[in-house]
DNA sequence: GACAAGGCCTCTGTATACACTGATGCGCAA
DNA sequence: TTGCGCATCAGTGTATACAGAGGCCTTGTC
């Protein structure tokens, strides 16, 4: 594996995992130190974070990690609603149907699960990654799942900004898992349904949940930020 | 000027335009030899142009323009449908009505003059461009806006390869003006429809239309294109 | 004659040196 | 005291050198 290729795996990580803060610099020479390797391949990583959007070039001040406030949640689920509900429809048409009756019984069991005391949250998580795999594969779609790929990596970052709520995660389950039974049977129209019930109650928690602090600390930046 | 964002930019037109083919190997020294710099801000322009799917990185071969088949047609428009639609949507929500009246007002304009004997492409194609960036603006959204340029990007360069029947320029512009007086109005649902009429019109020109070659020669690589 | 193995060679991946741009801070003048 | 200008310097942008990996050709053997 690259020196680059671990560079920007390990910082994509700090900053969706809020290891690095919006406005946090990130100096060529100061990472390269930190990773021990040079300054060209953290340059190519640095790159690759600029490209997804999780960091942003200022002229003569280097690369920061980008800002996230309300505004984006709200941006990047409109974005998401149209991925989404457009993938769940696409899905629903092509899929196999064993792959997603499989992940409906398995989503099923986790409500089951995630109803009583011993709430495994890695289990649920485990298997809302595999839906989605699944759905980018039933697709058949490669631009779709690349703009699937950027989208769901700043939905984690603003994930990890509050703590999902255990009764929300067993209804997200269910959620999840009618969506997953809609896609099995091919319905097209409850796919997108499920799916869009699905958000808005997904946005409706993330707004209404207590997050640790939406406005970051100011970044060393004045105006350009 | 950086030298990496020049090397950038035309490399980027010159596979939009088929001046480089898909299968063309983009070699490092080759490609810096051409632009008179040196491999590192070379090195740079690849990465960007593989992030934007435009090329793609073979192990111990470089970088290689991307393949682009009928298929890849088909899937396009559908994650366009997606984005426009919502777009559109959006637009209309959140629009300043008079810059959408002025640009109905000019396209429709143009519709007239494309119905006569001298067809003035050059301002449809500039019109669009502008509709398109008004659309942007009006969304608010810089996520959908970020993936609607990756996929204009690709979008441009499949429409390349057919060249546009005059009737269907003026059928074009005709929808384009009727989505810019829905977004005008404020009507989401007419938006949308049309949207969608554009697009399946769009596609339909686009599959029936003598293309120059779908199948590419043959790239140099064996069973890694 | 064909296939496999090994060596050579080209090209990428990385490191480092140098130049230049832009920011920052201090000093001088109004 | 404040504003403007220059100097200094930190840090990016670019060039180049070196090493390692992978491909291809050649040669030997079956």
């Amino acid at each position: 594996m690259r020196a680059s290729d671990r560079a920007y795996e390990a910082l994509r990580e700090d900053i969706v995992e809020w290891r690095l803060l919006p406005g946090q610099v990130l100096g060529e020479v100061e990472q390269s130190e930190r990773f021990g390797i040079s300054r060209t391949p953290i340059r190519e990583a640095l790159s690759r974070l600029t490209a997804d959007g999780l960091a942003e070039a200022h002229r003569g001040r280097g690369v920061v990690v980008s800002q996230v406030s309300l505004e984006d949640v709200r941006a990047l689920f409109e974005l998401r609603e149209a991925l989404d509900c457009r993938a769940a429809r696409l899905a629903a048409r092509r899929r196999d149907p064993v792959v997603f009756q499989e992940l409906a019984a398995e989503l099923e069991a986790v409500v089951a699960q995630l109803h009583g005391p011993g709430t495994d949250r890695a289990e649920y998580y485990d298997l809302v990654e595999r839906m989605d795999r699944a759905i980018d594969e039933a697709t058949a779609n490669p631009y779709l799942t690349a703009a699937q790929r950027s989208l769901r990596l700043h939905l984690a970052r603003v994930r990890r900004l509050s703590r999902t709520n255990p009764d929300r995660l067993a209804r997200a389950a269910a959620e999840h898992a009618q969506i997953a039974r809609a896609v099995a049977d091919g319905c097209e129209e409850l796919a997108e349904a499920a799916t869009r019930v699905h958000l808005a109650n997904s946005l409706q928690a993330v707004l209404t949940t207590p997050v640790r602090e939406w406005v970051q600390p100011a970044p060393p930046l004045d105006a350009a930020g």
